[in-house]
Parts: C-alpha cells; structure tokens; sequence
DNA sequence: TTGTACGCGTTATCAA
DNA sequence: TTGATAACGCGTACAA
C-alpha cells in the first residue's frame, strides 16, 4: 500500500536514517546519496506518513478553523472569502486546514480542545466573535493558541484579524458629509454583533465632529422582519433624512423599497451608503455605494498571524486591524436642495 | 502539556493497557475500573493523541473536501451550504474534515495524494466534476477512495453524488408547458460544466415530447458579458420565446432586463425559470420560479457515502442522485393570449 | 558521511 | 479481568 522510508532505504541499499535526512534536506548527507535518494522516493511515489511524523516531532503542521455556519447570514460572501483567504495562507506554509463548522447556537468550544490536545492542529482560528464573547477567555485559560476574527469589546489580551468597522463608518459619514448631508440616519443590526459596536462608534463620531448627531435617526437590532417597517417610518418623519448609512445589504434594500413606496428616488432624494460589498448590493439599480472588506486578505492574515505565533509564542498578542474601503457607486450624491437644514448645521467644503 | 494514556494509568494504578480498553469501551474490562479510568481521563482532561491513533489503527478518521474556489461562481451560496452538509455528516460520524481549497484553474490533484498517502485522510470529495473530467480517472487509478460531487458524461465507475439536472429542467418545461407555453428558451452556460448537459438533456426531452423543440431557441457557453446582448436579441426575434429557462441567476437577471428594455413585463408577457435558488433570485422583482437543488443536504450525502464505501469498500461505486424542486413563484404565468402559436402546437391541458 | 538505537502515544497479541 | 511486549513510521542523539 503506502511506501514508507523503509522501503526507499531498501531500494538504495541505505539506512532509513539516511533517507530521512536527504529527505528533509539535511546538510550531512553526500549530495549524489541525496539525489539518488530523492530519485526514488519519486519514482517509488513517497509521501511522509503526517501521522508519524506528527507524533515524534509533536506538531500537527494543521491549522483548524471554526466556522459560523446556520447562522442568518451565512449567505454572506464573506465565509467563503474568508475560508478561501485562510486556505491560501496555509497552503503556501504547507500546512492543513481543518474545517470546524459548528452550526448550534451553543458556543461549545470542547471541539477546539480535542483538536489541539489531540494534536490534530497547533491553533485555531476563531470566527464572528460577539462584544462579549465568552470563548476568548476559555480559549485564553485553555492555553490553547488561537487567532480570533473579530473583537470583543473592551478586552485586548489576544491575538485578532479585524476590520476596522469605526474607520469605515467614519469614513462613509465623512464622505457623505463632503456631499452636504448632515441629516445621515443608521440602520444597524444586533449589538451582540462584534462589528456593530465599532461601526457605530465610527458613525458617531464623524457626526459629532461637525455636532450633527440626532439620537432618533439611530437604530441598531434590527432584523429581516423589522426593517420594512422601521424604514418606512424612518423616511416619513417630519425631519427626514436626506443620507443613509446601512450596516447590512438587506437593511440598504429595505430604505430602497421604502423610499420607492414614499416616492423618493435614489440618490437624487437619498443616498444609501451599505455595509459589506455583496453581489446583491453591486447588482441594486442603483449599484450601491459601499463599505467593502477584503474578506479574502482577512482570512490569509488570519492564517499568517497564527502560524506566526505558533513559530514565535514570545511575540505575545498581536492584532491586525485592515481599513475597509469605499466603493463609490451611483447611490449617493449631493444632499438635496430643497431640504431644510436643521439649526446646527455645520459649514462644510 | 498533553495527558497521556500513561498518566491515566499511573493515577489509578493500572497499565496503559488497561487504560485504553477501558476508553474504547472494551467489553473485557470491569466495570468498576471502567468507570474509575473514565472518571480520571474527565479529571485530567485527557485527549487521545490523533496522531499516535492514526498511526496504530492506520485510519486518519478525516476525509478531505477539495472545494473550487476562484471560480466565477464562488459568490453562490452552494460551496457554503454544500461544505456545511458535508461537516455536519462529519461531525456525526467523529471523523474530522480537512479542507483543500485549490484556486488554481490547473485542476492538480498532486496534493490528494499526498493527503491520503500521508494518512492525512482516508478519503476524499471532489467537487465541481467538468463533463469531462481527468481526474476521475486519475483518482480511480491512483486506488484513492472518492466520491465525486458532479459527475461526468458517460463514465458511471465510480462513487458520486449529484443533482438530477435532467429531471429539474425536465419538470420546468412541462410546468411551462403546462402554462400553454410552447416556445422555450434555453440559455445555459459553458459546456464544460457538467450539470450542463443534463440539464439541455432534460429540456430537449420535454419539448420533443410536445415536439416543439426548437434550436433556434436554445443558447449554451454564455457568460456575464455576453449574456445581455444574447438575452435582447431572442427577445427580439421574429417569433420571441414567450417563457426561458435560464441555468444561472445572471442568464435570468440579463433576460428581465432584456424584456424591461423590450417593454415586455415579466410574468404577463414573459415567464422565467432560473436554476439554483440563490437569494439573487428570491429577492429579484418578482421572485423567480426557481429549480433548488438542496446543496446542504449534497454535501451531507457525499460525506456519508464516501463514509460508507471507507467502510465496506465491497460495495463498489454507488450513486445519490437527488432530484431538485421546482419552487414556483411570481415570474412564470400562463402564455400570453396574443401570441401566435408555431405550427407544430401540440394540444395541451 | 552513514548507521544504530531509541522513543513519540496508541492499540493488538498473547500470556497470566 | 489484567499486564507485558511489540509495533505503527518517522526523526534524532550518538557512535562509527
């Protein structure tokens, strides 16, 4: 069945300590022997048995990963970018990946610890961790390595891949206020979310800097469900306003059809600004100005960081915060003329 | 670090030997000591060493998924929901999943081997099988065990599981036909792909069974780019289809846009089916009359098969063929009144 | 430059 | 019912 060194020393008529070391390459062995070797090892179609190899040298050469699947949004692009980003990285450092897709609500991370005690993997890689998650500091006591995508809040003590959800945010209002909105609503989803509370953070802050900001045009929690209605109300208010900034393409579409049904066209009378670049959200007539992560980079410097503190735990936590970009399209423009501004209107270029 | 079997047995004063009979649950261990090794392994959290196992038992207990990424459908929710399927099967049966995301076009199946050679796994799923695909071939000659998710046109030797594309395009023509319709469109995709041929197979069958079969109507290897102009020109021609089948989200987006341009509305003058149910389609207006194909539940059925072949390997190839739905929405309607019927009509209910 | 001997943690065989 | 022993395939001190 499998070819083993055995069979290889064998064949050159060597030891199997000798065909292991011209194997890795080691310095000592004749290079003609090493040729020769690596000749057969071709020809007799060798491949290192990982599970031996794992057991004497007690490193799997495995990074696994545990994905959200189940979950609401797991139509998303961004799981498969992600996973396809991290598959990326590991390949180029020879290493495997392996998949943990836990589809139950339960946070149950017991799989993590027969997997690293198991020694199938050296770390793990954490997904869509909440404000509050309660992993982080079981995966920290657990010893266990691992990087996180995504943050709590408040808690630094580890290593993580994120967006940076506040400077998106920041700079979408920003963008939105250079058009001369200064009535810009937020429609956002579950603070439990990880990213809700940064982007939010970001929102404020670009309105506080020119004293725009209104509480009533503020919402976070909001679902499938409860979007239509929450949007339609947010655009027949007597002070409207005139930009919005959607943390989730189905929210963005929701103000879209409610501006229709109110006889508002966009951008002319709303601009929408959405969060994640999907296809959905690219393919909207209008395509969407939006907020887009590299989903893809994401996941490769997620690998990167924890196949880094694998081979250097002195490096202690380390986080990698990537800037989201704005993709103008043809959902924002200038804030309408005949809107009344409200009293605290900033000037701006 | 890690527990040991050993540490076990010097706890409670027995051999390892007796240690791991207790742990698989071996049936000539008593009781009481049973339940004493149970209890100390919980107690030092002990985790068998994978690694050590796989070598002993020569089982990997994992199969590897070579899931296609890079690809232009990668936005699709199938690869998502099809990897889900395929890690809740593993999850069920204790044996991990290891994920090779190859995004080279080169399909180099080089690392399969090395995979199941190196007792990474004990098997492998393939996925997106081209009509004619060498690696089928390749893997049956390399004696590695697979399933393949797709499969080829005419070769039936090996494991696979798949959609019934024929009887999905089958059973949407013969719903159209019901409708009264009786010219039909087809616009597909590359020929490459294999659900391709099936599912012109199925839709040839339906009309020449009405003989109303038509080339004139029938549109294969179209992409992003050439979708649209392809869609306003059937739209446009002397005796226009009155419904379409189109094989992806885009092929069906182009002809309602096509039509929108043309003044046609969609259903009253033109009806449309899409295959796959991605949400693209379930949110378009109106929602399409789309052919599912239950992409979760695939993956699952490829992880238990490749199981249970791993298990009695005297089974031979088998197949899952699973047939998708045609889950009717708001774009498909009865043919419109005023169109002239070709001279082949055939009488219909 | 190459070979010998040993051990990683587990399970199977056999004897007690 | 339990224990001693060997072996899975590989990598590494150490000796030659």
């Amino acid at each position: 069945m499998g070819t083993t060194a055995r069979d290889i020393a064998r064949h050159v008529g060597l030891s199997v300590t000798t065909v292991s070391r011209a194997l890795n390459d080691h310095s000592d062995v004749a290079p003609a022997t090493k040729a020769k070797i690596r000749a057969v090892a071709n020809q007799l179609n060798y491949h290192p048995n990982a599970a031996a190899r794992t057991l004497k040298i007690n490193r799997a050469n495995a990074l696994g990963l545990d994905i959200p699947l189940g979950l609401h949004r797991s139509y998303d692009t961004i799981w498969l970018e992600f996973i396809g980003g991290m598959a990326a990285s590991c390949a180029r450092h020879g290493v495997d990946l392996l998949l943990s897709a836990t589809d139950d609500t339960e946070r149950t991370p017991a799989s993590f610890e027969r997997l690293v005690r198991g020694r199938r993997v050296d770390g793990v890689v954490v997904c869509d961790i909440r404000s509050d998650d309660s992993r982080v500091n079981w995966l920290l006591e657990s010893d266990i390595p691992f990087v996180a995508f995504g943050r709590t809040v408040g808690q630094d003590d580890y290593c993580y891949v994120d967006v940076d959800g506040a400077a998106g945010a920041q700079e979408a209002v920003q963008y939105l206020i250079r058009l001369g909105h200064t009535r810009i609503a937020y429609l956002g989803l579950d603070a439990t979310f990880g990213f809700s509370h940064f982007r939010r953070a970001g929102y404020h802050e670009a309105l506080h800097s020119i004293r725009a900001h209104d509480p009533e045009l503020e919402f976070e929690g909001l679902t499938e469900e409860t979007a239509p209605a929450v949007a339609r109300s947010v655009l027949s208010c007597p002070n409207r306003p005139t930009a919005v900034l959607a943390s989730a393409d189905f929210l963005a579409l929701a103000v879209i059809r409610a501006a229709r049904e109110a006889g508002l066209s966009v951008p002319t009378d709303l601009s929408v600004i959405v969060f994640d670049d999907n296809p959905s959200v690219q393919r909207e007539d209008p395509p969407l100005t939006a907020v887009s992560q590299p989903n893809r980079r994401l996941g490769e410097e997620a690998g990167e960081l924890l196949l880094d503190r694998l081979n250097r735990p002195e490096q202690g936590p380390g986080h990698r915060l990537i800037a989201p970009s704005l993709i103008i399209r043809s959902s924002t423009g200038p804030r309408p003329r005949n809107m009344e501004s409200e009293g605290t209107t900033a000037t701006v270029a």
